[in-house]
DNA sequence: ATGACAACCTGTGGGC
DNA sequence: TGCCCACAGGTTGTCA
């Protein structure tokens, strides 16, 4: 279930349990995600948890020999549950601490990942990403320059991973619609002030999203549950067809690189 | 270089 | 109730 502000709640939630830990055993019970298990990932056992941080939807664990980088693609979820637990369908990977908790990750369809960066290597897959959306270098300058000259619709642009990481479908649909801009306009015709108000939605909607996944970590961490869904207020989201919360007229429902794209003809020009 | 699209995989919900 | 299809929070790889 993870866009950014979940892969920050899970962080935010495993990190005071995991980090000082050592990592007694490793169980693969299902190898292949997207992309096989990294043969390394079994060698943790007996490590120490140093450090634990978010690059894009990717978490980092860092320990003295190496950093494993899980991504919980669609539908991977990271709980951490107690002695007894039973596996459920679909967790493929269990890490057996030194407190006795067990970090399980579950993941029907998976999409997710578990990769190997050795100490001084940089993962294939972290380099060339763009600006995380919360830090001060994404700035409506930037994705102003950016977009000179791209024909590429605003949407498909802004989820970019090039471009900026963590603008997953949800929230690009609702920060657009925040910020009254057109889904499908050309990322280049865009203008500098427009580009503000983008940049400034996106910061917002990605942070209430985050305090607000906060309120569900009580329960992820007690090891019961799903991350859970963050209550958020949706304006577009899943919301084609029905009426727009801001004008009433009904909302559109457009495809845009196999995603659902939902718009306000009126609010969105 | 750009951008459109298929692919990875399972579960769920709607229509018939 | 059951079957079939479309679709779901992401990312990579290929092809025109």
């Amino acid at each position: 279930m993870p866009e950014l502000p979940e892969v920050e709640t899970t962080l935010r939630g495993i990190t005071p349990w995991l980090q000082g830990q050592v990592i007694e055993s490793v169980v693969i019970r299902q190898p292949s995600l997207r992309w096989p298990i990294a043969q390394e990932i079994e060698t943790l056992t007996g490590q120490t948890i140093r450090r634990l941080t978010r690059r894009a939807k990717y978490l980092l664990i860092e320990t003295d020999i190496g950093t494993a980088i899980w991504h919980l693609g669609m539908s991977g979820s990271l709980r951490l549950v107690g002695e007894g637990e039973p596996f459920k369908k679909h967790d493929h990977v269990e890490w057996l601490l030194s407190n006795g908790k067990r970090l399980r990750y579950h993941d029907p369809r998976r999409f997710g990942a578990l990769l190997w960066q050795g100490v001084d290597e940089v993962c294939a897959h972290l380099q060339h990403l763009g600006p995380e959306p919360l830090s001060e270098a994404f700035d409506a300058d930037y994705l102003y320059q950016r977009s000179r000259g791209k024909s590429q619709a605003i949407k498909t642009f802004i989820m970019d991973g090039k471009v900026v990481v963590g603008v997953g479908n949800i929230y690009a649909n609702e920060s657009l619609f925040l910020a009254g801009i057109r889904p499908t306009v050309a990322a280049g015709k865009i203008s500098r002030a427009r580009y503000v108000r983008l940049v400034d939605h996106i910061k917002q909607v990605l942070a209430g999203a985050i305090e607000q996944g906060g309120t569900t970590l009580r329960d992820f961490v007690g090891g019961d549950g799903q991350p859970g869904y963050f209550a958020q207020q949706l304006y577009v989201y899943g919301r084609g067809g029905q009426a727009c919360k801001q004008c009433a007229s009904t909302l559109q429902e457009i495809r845009q690189g196999q995603r659902a794209t939902v718009f306000c003809r009126r609010c969105q020009r």
